[in-house]
DNA sequence: CTGAAAGCGCTTACAG
DNA sequence: CTGAAAGCGCTTACAG
């Protein structure tokens, strides 16, 4: 019946004007277009067009014969005709510094998730927050694929001034942190002072008195949140932390190794050494090999990410788990809900809870 | 001088038209078009069109000025509606099954080095080349987005049918491979065969004579170069590599551990074992923790890819560098040659050679 | 609830 | 060497 109704349907468009078959004209077939749809249908392109964006003006008869249609020759809109007339394209920038390849991955799977099927992409983009002038390769970046939205990760997600341009162009973001360093309606948080807290309870639970500390760089935040909630969770259990016990690592594996061998060398030498990241726990792990001292026997080491590596350590690592994948699946959906200010004021900022995961690497200290 | 120039070309449309000033429309600022451009400097669009797509048919005088303007101006042709007009977008896709994590990143980059400044844009496409729908997910991916080209990763590379998909919508791929799949003009070559004897003439001449194989999956090609070219080399040397001694493994960590544990309870025992990617041979190094045997006194272990892991495993890993942001490059340069067809018989392959890095954890045998 | 006209910022034939 | 007209496939006011 319905197949009928469209043969039926008489073209009002001149006979000179599209008198060839629908299909197979530019990108291989299925090139339909909105007029198509239209003429078969009997309607305006006006008309397809509420029913493509989901109007509620459109009589339900004709919705559905439109939809089915659409269905039918399998019609999807061009994105670039839409972007161009809704002055914005339908893709979303995802900007990083220079974090691990784990997780860049993970993000991006994690963002891909949200984005199946709603027609969005994910256009990559790398940057140097070192060089003078990153802010403005991303505002080129931004500004000449009109982008509709972008995902900031750490540390650029960290830098001000780079909100503060992107507010200017009026496109939307999401900074994904630690703190709260914006709207709530822009920024997806990772409890990571809370997880810092449950590696400095944890260890005071097995028995530890003398502990290292191996941070991240200072100007990221998230090793700031880490290493500060450690040392409140400490405190909390009566355990203060010298400076003397914290080495600031730069969250890579070389620092790692360096950061164990000046805490080792202390007396007393500590039993247990949080590092901040998992590549920087197996570098703990070398120094220790190094220095004859077994893991867990000899000293305890907690990492933090929960990474490929921290499973593939021998022993397997105790370590703080980050679900990187639900962060950016969080992070996209955040950006592709409409109404953020429906609801400006009762929003709560969505939140990511990491948690410890026990391994092997982890035990009392002996005697 | 040009600016006098400029100022002084008077604008041929209409005084109602247009007369707002050129900057600040819809995204941030810098929102010139080709009308702006044409009207300040006396010309049609169509000639500024032809200055934009490098045409020669243009006065030089008028396209230095056209030039000079546009870079006044910071004008940068919008890609939405040039692709709308040229049919296609200025994107890449970049479609990968699921390789580590640290080859994704690596890629990635590679493309993004070649594509920098060119007006295209590389968007990420993962897929699952298990189900049986996923060339569909794909052809719909390219047609939805009119891309420009795609690059192809092993394993969705050595599809077939997913390349003969790719010719029907006519739209430009290369593949990357460690053989010959396609046309010149469509692959990046890597020699894995090359590479898997050099490891072979590299062990035979530290002196080991009883030598094991933990291969990838048979159903990627680069396992079966990487575990033949081994096999041949050893043949070579006069070294017959049993099938006792060839174990498949899964390119997994997992199944580098597994691999290990069954090569090593053979008799002879083997002296060294070359594992055919970096994964594997961590699982080598913790079967042989386990199994109380050191590396390299007793046993010599290779890897294949020099990941980061690679150097952080310890001993430090002797391994088969892949330059896989290379890769990348050539494959991003490759598609973005115009002129691919104008020669092409005489075209060679773009190779890129993977080579051996003696770290520490290979040593002639004992004895 | 529906449509005709104009426009988004470019390019492709077609003329000259 | 250069330009006017029409078009790419959509949407936004504006009318009804």
């Amino acid at each position: 019946m319905s197949r009928r109704t469209r043969m039926a349907t008489i073209d009002p468009t001149p006979p000179d004007a599209r008198a060839e078959p629908i299909a197979a004209r530019s990108f291989g077939s299925g090139a339909t277009t909105i007029s198509d749809i239209a003429r078969l249908t009997g309607v305006s392109k006006k008309t397809v067009s509420r029913v493509i964006n989901g109007s509620e003006l459109v009589h339900p008869e004709t919705r559905d014969k439109i939809k089915a249609l659409m269905t039918e020759l399998n019609y999807t809109p061009d994105p670039q005709a839409r972007g161009l007339a809704f002055r914005h394209s339908f893709l979303i920038g995802l900007v990083f510094d220079n974090p691990t390849a784990q997780y860049i991955v993970n993000m991006q799977y994690g963002v891909l998730d949200a984005l199946r099927d709603s027609g969005f992409e994910l256009v990559v983009h790398p940057c140097d927050s070192k060089r003078a002038d990153y802010i403005d390769g991303i505002r080129h970046f931004v500004q000449r694929q009109k982008l509709y939205a972008v995902i900031l990760i750490p540390r650029v997600s960290e830098d001000q001034a780079l909100a503060e341009m992107l507010q200017d162009l009026g496109v939307r973001y999401v900074r994904i942190a630690s703190v709260a360093l914006d709207d709530a309606s822009r920024m997806v948080m990772t409890h990571d002072r809370r997880a810092g807290s449950e590696v400095a309870e944890y260890l005071e639970s097995l028995g530890h008195r003398y502990v290292g500390l191996i941070t991240g760089p200072k100007r990221y935040r998230s090793s700031i949140e880490r290493g500060g909630g450690f040392r409140d969770g400490l405190a909390r259990r009566g355990i203060a932390l010298t400076d003397e016990a914290v080495y600031e690592g730069g969250y890579t594996f070389e620092s790692g190794v360096a950061g164990a061998e000046a805490l080792l060398r202390r007396e007393p030498r500590p039993t247990a050494i949080f590092a901040c990241n998992d590549e920087m726990a197996a570098g703990v792990y070398k120094a220790a090999q190094r220095m004859g001292l077994s893991i867990p026997g000899d000293l305890t080491v907690i990492g933090y990410d929960d990474s490929p590596l921290a499973s593939q350590l021998w022993p397997p690592l105790t370590t703080i788990h980050l679900p990187v994948r639900e962060i950016g699946r969080q992070a996209a959906s955040l950006v592709l809900t409409k109404d953020r200010q429906s609801n400006p004021e009762g929003n709560a900022a969505i939140t990511v809870s990491p948690h410890l995961v026990i391994r092997d690497s982890s035990q009392p200290p002996r005697e």
